[in-house]
DNA sequence: CGTATGACTAGCT
DNA sequence: CAGCTAGCCATAC
């Protein structure tokens, strides 16, 4: 069976672990086009599985959080990343010890 | 198939 | 630091 593009985005995005984020890019590079970070948040957008999919631990490359129209939007899903043990610098992520680095 | 859309990114001013 | 532009991509109609 052959994954669409939007398929391994939400396998990848389900891969993040808890405490930790990835760039819309970072998923487009994994699921082989980084180029793609735009349809990437596409999807994140169009979901269907925001309960099922982590899309909440996925931030803008710069560890902004754009987006999420869910809940509060960008108030909820920084609530849930702090949660989860996400670090926050500022409104922003701190991707530098937060950022999820997959691991192959 | 062509057009329109969008939760992106990097570079410049 | 903030604002804008151009480039790139997949999906839906």
């Amino acid at each position: 069976m052959k994954l669409s593009f939007k398929e391994k985005v939400y396998k990848v995005a389900h891969d993040i672990p808890k405490g930790k984020v990835a760039t819309y890019g970072q998923l487009a590079c994994l699921v082989g086009n980084k180029k793609a970070a735009r349809a990437v948040g596409l999807f994140m957008k169009n979901n269907s599985d925001r309960s099922v999919v982590p899309c909440h631990r996925v931030v803008a490359a710069n560890g902004a959080l754009t987006g999420y129209s869910f809940g509060r939007g960008s108030a909820t899903k920084k609530k849930m990343l702090e949660k989860e043990g996400v670090i926050f610098k500022g409104q922003k992520v701190d991707l530098s010890k937060s950022q999820w680095k997959k691991i192959v």
